[in-house]
Formats: structure tokens, sequence, C-alpha cells
DNA sequence: CATGAATGAGTGTTCATTCAT
DNA sequence: GATGAATGAACACTCATTCAT
């Protein structure tokens, strides 16, 4: 399977040939690019063929058509979006605030500046009409995400640092602002830039110390 | 031809109802569900035209194209987005806690709960393509919210409620728990229902006390 | 402009009713322009309609449908083409070269200079889509300038002035001249503009002298 | 999907017939005899396609557009229209009157006999909505013709042949009847045919001995 | 494996025609 | 008689999908 060619000409030959098995990410990642700019419906299969360097036959090869590879797309960056963050609330050793602001460091890093928000766009413009996409998403990256969150405002409570009576059932909204942070870059950033690190210590800030003041 | 009109169907044939006046209105909202739906490119305008009542020849009476009932659509409901919210602001007589948390109830009311979120989605969705529908949007509803927020955020500081040092020039945390929360309801909330109530509640007492117990 | 409501009453109602037997001829009339610019297909009727004065709906109370008019249009042109030079031939006093420059001269007038010609292009242009069409108007107009040039002809044959052997059988080649320069000038004329005059005084020098010299 | 091969129809299905090089003439030639017929706007391109064995996608795999397909199909035809004629002229050892005879003997082949009036006739119909083919015909074609017919006038006058006082600025005079010719073929040759040849030879004689008894 | 010519099922758009007013 | 809103049948053009090479 890796050697195509039978030794051919010697030299020359293995120009093109030389990533078999690198051709369906190449062509997933081609198709995200795509289909975040464009959406599900208005991206065309030649478009995304040409991003990837073949023809939109090629596609053909390797998925079965247009969806199918919309999902996979997805699915290559759903996964393994979180994965790492979890291990790090188990055994980060300090105060819960230094660890909350390690969180979301790692959230604007990665959902805000880096190429996860795009997943996100694609799930606000066409997450309704590939519902098991939808909840896929939900169930390995929301939910524990979550869940994640939940975890570390508890041991915030736990530790007396957060105050007791927070509404620990609706982590959301403390990550809100990064979320919407992503969805910002996508629209209005060309118009109104926003900078993101002040903006993320304008987040954390808010959020551990809320808006009153301490009389 | 001699047998055409003979009570065929007894009541309904009052085909071509003849409304110019509203022709146009009731396509704007056929297709501003239709675009919030499938999006730009995936909507039909044949789809459009049934919805509305017609035939889909009859869009291209009051509309250039598909792209110009796009536009349409989406400025219908752009410009009196935050009309009635502006006056609140200046006249409001208490504390500024009471202002914020009326404030917020208003946006949770119409951009979550409401259907002002299906623009949002759009913006999302299609905004990159459509550039001066993104300024448009950005200039008349984003860009005075923002100026809004401000406005009660200083006056919280001026009045000695808030703290002095919060980051007055990010707005836009403190309303993205209500943003979030409206893509939530378009995205996961079959699938992992929100509690809006509840979480508006979490989100006014997030921000106005910040996590951190108060010691 | 039709709905101004006040003084309308007592004095300025007669304003388009004035002429209810003037719109067919109206319509025909501006019907033959837009055919004879655009071709049959590419015609609109609501530009004819416009051309008229009117709305397109109007046009079908003069006429069945698209066809029906093109016809009317076409009539109106062709029937009296030449009855007025039929007279002439008859009556001449003069020489056959004399009446031969005569006719031409009002050939010239009328094919060339004059809208006649428009005829001309859409019989080439669409003649073979409406057979009866052309056929009318090959044996009342066509027919009739033949038999018109072939009297002509013999006239000077039989007064000596031609020469016995001209090919009687084929006066066409004798008028072909201001045909093609009626071509010329809905084709080139733009771009190459003749001197009709200068032309038609070729024309008839050459068909009279021919070209070889008369050693 | 499972009956697929099964012996169907034992001979024809060799659909797909792969051949890049061959399909965009094919098409052209298919396009012209369709618009020489029909018209720009008349024509449908399904008819087009069929016509050349192929469905109408296939069409946008070698033409942009309809219009891209009509220049290409007059292109077609004009450029090598008179090639061959040009060397004629310099190189004929003869009297003019029978180099006239010739070349008038080509034009009748090529012109008025054969497919070359196609493109006369698209000229007339369809110039004037589509200027610089008109123009780039007139160029390519007509003022050579023009060219061309003035040395022989010129030819004949030097040697003597023809009259030192023909109409020399005017050689479309003397070609006319043939072009008059081709477009009687195209539409009244059904109702009144023509012989060629002879109306030819009457062309031919009258041109060159005109009308006049040489007394 | 990869190509790219070809297909065919759409969809946006146009326009002749109808009909209630 | 005249209007103009509405219809519906086309038709140009696109693009996911197939398949011979």
């Amino acid at each position: 399977m890796a050697d195509t060619e039978q030794t051919k000409k010697t030299s020359a030959p293995r120009r093109r040939r030389r990533r078999k098995e690198a051709r369906p990410a190449e062509l997933i990642e081609a198709g995200l690019q795509e289909f975040a700019e464009k959406g599900f419906a208005a991206t065309r299969l030649e478009d995304v063929a040409a991003r990837a360097g073949v023809v939109k036959g090629t596609i053909y090869l390797y998925f079965e058509n247009k969806e199918a590879l919309f999902r996979a797309a997805i699915h290559s960056r759903t996964a393994p979006a979180i994965a790492d963050v979890q291990g790090i609330v188990d055994t980060f050793p300090g105060d819960t605030e230094s660890l909350l602001r390690l969180v979301f460091h790692t959230m604007y890093e990665k959902l805000v500046k880096g190429d996860v928000r795009i997943i996100l766009r694609i799930m606000i413009s066409e997450g309704h009409r590939f519902p098991e996409i939808l909840e896929y998403y939900h169930a390995n990256t929301i939910c524990i995400a979550k869940q994640l969150l939940t975890r570390i405002l508890r041991r915030g409570i736990e530790r007396g640092e957060f105050r007791a009576d927070i509404p620990i059932d609706y982590p959301v909204v403390v990550a809100a602002p990064a979320i919407t942070a992503a969805m910002w870059m996508m629209t209005f950033q060309q118009y109104d830039p926003l900078d993101i690190d002040a903006y993320a210590a304008a987040h954390v800030d808010i959020v551990l110390n809320g808006l009153l003041s301490r009389a």
C-alpha cells in the first residue's frame, strides 16, 4: 500500500503519491474551512477539492457524499476539544481562582483565538439540520465543559473560596463571555476590533468580583 | 372551456387576493423564518412563497432577487430592536442594580425568548457574506446596545453602587450570558433544556456579585 | 399623476380616454418597433405596452396574444407597401430609363431610408417561424414588386431601350442592390456609413450600363 | 441500482462518450444551426445540447453561458470565410471578366448555396444586440470582401476591360444580387423557388453588360 | 488511486397570460 | 375600457454525483 509506484523511475515518481492516508485528513480540513466560511449548502465540493489540491471526483473515493464529508469534518474537531483540560482540574494544586484563570486562559486560546470557534459557528448555523451532529457535539463537548466548570465551582465553594450560594447549576453563565467573544471574532471583529486579552481580563474580573462595590 | 366554474370548490377559490400593501411584509416575514431556519443558500424561494401563500414568481413583483428579499428581511428587524430600551435608561428613577435587572429582563424577553435571536443567528451564519448587513447591524444594534450598557455601568460607578474599577470598556462581558442563552435556545435547547428564568437570575447574580466570597 | 383627486372632476377628465380606437394602432406601432429591434422572442410585451403608454394587460383587450399582435404589426406594413408605385408604371410617359430611375428613387426612399426595411428584417429573422406571414408578405409585396419590375424591363425591351436579351426572368437581380442597402442600414451603417444617394446612383449606373467598356 | 447492467439494451449504452476535443466543435455546430433557425433569444440550450447529443449541463463545461456559445459559433464561421478567395485575385492570369465570373461563382457556392448564409441571417437578426460581433464580422469579412471587389474593379479599369468611370467606390452594388439571393434562400425559396444558377448567370450578365442596348 | 467529462435534478429568474377591481 | 397584482410554465445556469479511463 505504501509502494504504489513499483520503483517506477527510481527518483522522480513519488511526487504526489506520497500520502495516501493523508488524503482524508486533508479533505476534512479543507471541507472544514469551506463549511465554516460558507455553510453547508453554499459550500461547493469543487472548492473543497481545489483547496485540498485534488479534483472533486476524488472526494467520493473517501466520503460517500457531501454530508458524510461534513459530518467527518465536524467530528474531527469535536471529540478532542477538551480532553486536555480534563486533567488539569483534577490535579491543580493552587487556589480555585487561579484554576479558573488558567481554564479561562485555555478557553480563550483555543475557542476564541484558535479555530475551535468555527465548529461553534457551524453548530449555530447548520446544527438544527443535522440533529445527531448537534447531539453528538453537545454530549461530547458542551456537556463535558459544563461538568468541568461545575467541578471548579464546587471546588471553590468547598474550599470556601467562592460564595456558598453561587448558582452552581448554571455554569454556562460563567463561561458565556468567552463564547460571545468567539462569535464576535467571526462577525464584528473587523468593524469593531476587540482586544481579546483585555476582554478576557474583564471577563475574569467581573465573574470573580461582580459589579457591586463591597461596601 | 365551457365547464369552467360550475361551483367547483364552493368556497375557497379566492385566488389572487389583491393586497399590494400587505404582500411585502408577508413575504419578508416568510423569508425571515426560512432564512433563519435554513440559511441564505439553502432557502428556496418556492418555500418562502408557499409560506406567504403565493407562488414564487410573485416575490419578484416586490423584490429584485433573493438577496434583496434577504436584506429586506434583516432590515425589518434590526433598527427598532433597542429603540424602546433607550428611554428607560435615561429616566429610570431607582438604583442602578434595579435598572440593570430591568434591562436584563427586557433582553431575555426579546433576545432570548423572543424572535430577535433569529437575526443573531443569521448574522453569525451569513454575516461575512453580506458585509454591509453586518456593518449595518453592528452600527444600529450592537453599538447602541454597547453604549447603553456603558451608560448603565457608568451610572453605577458614579452613584457609588458599582466598584469604581469595574472594566467599563468591555460591557459586552456583562451582557454575554444573555447572548449565549439566545444561541443555546437555537441549538441545544432540545437536548438540554435551559430554564431561562433561573438562568437569567444566575446571570444577574454572578454579574452583580461575582463568584468570590466576601470575606 | 393619475391618483390626485383634487379638482379632478369638472374639467380634466377626458385626459386619456380621448382615443379608444387609436389604441390598436398605437399598440401595433409600438409592437412593430420592438419586434424589429429585438425580434419576436426577445420582445417583452411590457416594453411594447410601455412604449404605447399603457400597461401590459391592456394589450390583451385588443389582441389575443403576443403572436396576434406580431401578425397585426406585420400586416400593417405589408399590403400598402407598393400600392402607390403600381400606378406610376402604367402611366409613365417618358423613356424607360427615366421610369426605372424614378422607381429606384422611390425604393431607396421607402425601403432603404424609410422604415419599410424593418419589415424586411423581421421577415429574414422570424419569417420561417411564421410561414403564413412569410407567404402573405411574399404574395402581397415581393411578388407584386417582381411583376412591376418585369413590366418595366419588358417595356424597355419593347421600346428598344433595353437589350433584347436581358434576363427578364430575374428582375430581383436588378433591384437587389437596394435590398442589400436596406440590410446595410440596419447592420453595418454605424461602423461603415454608406452614402445612400451616391450608392443609389452607382446602383442605377451599373444596372443600366454594366461594367464592360463599350468598345 | 440493482438492475444496472443485465444486458439491458445489448448495444447502445456507451453514454459519456468522452471526447474532450470534439465536444466544443460539436456544440458550436449545433448551436450555429439552432441560432440560425430560431435566433438567439428563442434558442433553447436544451435543444442545442440535444442536437449535439449531450445534456444541457454539458454546454457549461465548455462555454461560460449562452452568449459565449453564441459568440463562439459566430466566430467559427467568420474568419476563414474569404481567406481562400484572397489568393485567386492576385494570381489570376486571365481577363477580368473571367476573374469576376470565377469570384462570383465562388460566392454563390459558399454564400448562397452553402451555409455561410446563416451567419448573414444572424448578423441581420441579432447583430445590433451584439455590437462587437457585428464589428468583428464587418472588419473580418465584409471589409475584406469589399477590398477584394475593389481590386477586381480597378484591375478591370486598368486593363481597359471595364469602363473607366464605373463607380469604384461602391463595390457592394456589384455583389448585392448574391447577398439578396442568400436572403431569398432563407425566406421565400420554398414559396417561390429560385434557380440559383440561372439567377447567378443573370447577375453576371447584368453587372457586366447593364440593361441598356448598345445602340 | 485519481481524473475529469458527463449527467440530471434542481433553483433563481423571466415573462406571457389571466382576472378581480 | 383599463389596471396591475398574481399566476404558472418556461428556461438559464449550478452543482452533487457517477463512471469510463
